[in-house]
DNA sequence: CGTCTTTGACCAGCGC
DNA sequence: GCGCTGGTCAAAGACG
């Protein structure tokens, strides 16, 4: 994936382009006429609601392809008619079937022709060529982040993770960390103040586990992140009078338990979307305000999730992967907590005490001056970031009102680490990124009607 | 019959 | 060590 840093919404272009790019080129090369193939350019689009999403993008690519093979084919057909006006011949440009009745001006530019024939070729060869290797680098993308991906979900478990972690401290000999969907480069990484707030997780020590020590320091702040990542919450508190808001995913009941000082109980749900996968919310209402539903999420999915939200959740993770690198200060941070949630402010909250870092987006304020609303009205912006505000109002505005009421990232009352961790998370958190890629979907969706597609849960939520 | 929800039991962490 | 609490498991029942 791209870890090359920048905004997330340059990122997230970045990093899904090339990949409809290479399916696009796929589609105009695999058919063995290279682009020489007369099929119309349009044709190399791949229609289907997976792909509506990305409406943009293929059109860019798409015209990306065109552009490759439009001015080629025209000059084949142009020298093909040219050959049958001037030879005589009836598609067929090979020289040997000419017959020597012709003037010296007709062979010359015969001579010119095949020439450009056989340039073109040659330029078709390479173009193949180039086809090829981009098809391969996209399977190859795929089938390492498959592999990623599953590593991940198959270390993840948070008993079984301490477990684990122990087995390494008691010198089990495991050196290979876990792989995550690591962004960031480690040594880039900050030696970060972040430690790990699971209290069943401690890093591994650097002699109990015959680390190379000099790897040990960037192995243990991994650790540390990761464990914070893994352990950091997106909170979500919301009017509703559903007993779940719909955020995209499809979740299963595990457990219900009374927790203390909630006359509500607290439902406790793990996604379902694909065998093992991690991701577990509980939902609970206010104690104070039985309207309130307060909805946290934990964990990462192990699955491909929507292509919007793969996307959104590209973009994330490559903000958190900003975010975690040396070179990202504090105020980096703030900046993308502001971009990401330009329109919250008294909405976030990040709550350092709990047992975990908890992000908590309060969208139950009063709907004065509401911007957020406000964004809903207007054409959806490209840029991800842009679209971030009108997720919670698209997401869930549907089953419950939605407000917020400021436009600043204020209202923090902890430390910048503790800010940009938690700033981590909740871009971390594939379920916020689901949430907000379903929302700019629908949108994008809304006003477009042609694509049709609309039947995510989405909009089953908003019926 | 497969999937999902319910619900009591169980486990781990923490504070005293 | 004990009790409390949060979180998870898994059997049983409900549902389509």
């Amino acid at each position: 994936m791209d870890t090359s840093g920048g905004g997330p919404a340059v990122l997230t272009l970045d990093t899904s382009a090339p990949l409809f790019l290479a399916s696009s080129l796929t589609a105009a090369g695999g058919r063995g006429r290279g682009v020489l193939n007369r099929k119309p350019p349009s044709t190399s689009l791949t229609s289907g609601s997976e792909m509506d999403f990305f409406a943009n993008e293929k059109k860019t690519t798409t015209a990306t392809t065109a552009s490759v093979d439009h001015p080629l084919k025209v000059k084949k057909e142009d020298l093909t008619i040219q050959t049958d006006l001037h030879l005589g011949n009836t598609g067929s440009s090979d020289a040997s079937m000419v017959d020597d009745g012709m003037s010296k001006e007709d062979r010359n530019e015969l001579v010119a022709i095949q020439a450009e024939l056989a340039r073109m070729n040659e330029e078709n060869e390479k173009l193949r060529g180039i086809l090829s290797q981009v098809s391969n680098d996209y399977k190859a993308l795929q089938l390492h982040l498959a592999t990623l991906i599953q590593q991940r979900s198959n270390n993840y478990s948070p008993r079984k993770e301490a477990m684990k972690e122990k087995t390494i401290n008691d010198g089990g000999g495991e050196l290979v960390p876990r792989q995550f969907m690591d962004l960031a480069p480690v040594n880039s990484r900050s030696s970060s103040s972040t430690a790990s707030p699971d209290r069943s997780f401690s890093p591994p020590e650097v002699g109990s586990v015959g680390l190379d020590p000099s790897k040990a320091s960037s192995y243990g702040d991994q650790q540390a992140q990761e464990a914070t990542l893994r352990k950091t919450r997106v909170s979500v508190r919301a009017r509703s009078e559903a007993p779940m808001i719909t955020d995209g995913c499809q979740w299963r009941k595990y457990g219900q338990k009374m927790a203390k000082g909630n006359p509500c109980p607290r439902a406790y749900y793990r996604c379902t979307m694909a065998a093992g996968c991690p991701v577990r919310k509980q939902v609970q209402r206010c104690a104070d305000d039985r309207s309130v539903l307060i909805t946290t999420y934990e964990g990462t999915h192990n699955h491909p999730l929507p292509p919007p939200a793969m996307a959104m959740a590209s973009t994330t993770s490559s903000a958190v992967s900003m975010l975690l690198s040396g070179s990202t200060s504090s105020a980096d941070g703030m900046m993308l907590a502001r971009n990401l949630l330009p329109c919250s402010s008294n909405m976030a909250t990040i709550s350092a005490s709990a047992p975990f870092p908890t992000v908590t987006l309060d969208l139950t304020q009063p709907p004065s001056a509401n911007p957020l609303l406000q964004y809903q009205l207007r054409p959806p912006a490209v840029a991800f970031p842009s679209a971030a505000p009108a997720t919670f109002a698209s997401v869930f505005g549907g089953q419950m009102q939605c407000y917020n009421n400021q436009s600043t990232f204020s209202g923090l009352q902890v430390s910048p680490e503790t800010v940009t961790a938690a700033t981590a998370a909740i871009t971390k958190d594939p379920n916020f990124t689901a949430a907000l890629t379903a929302a700019v979907r629908s949108i994008i969706s809304g006003n477009n009607q042609a694509s049709g597609d609309g039947g995510d849960d989405v909009n089953a939520g908003q019926k």
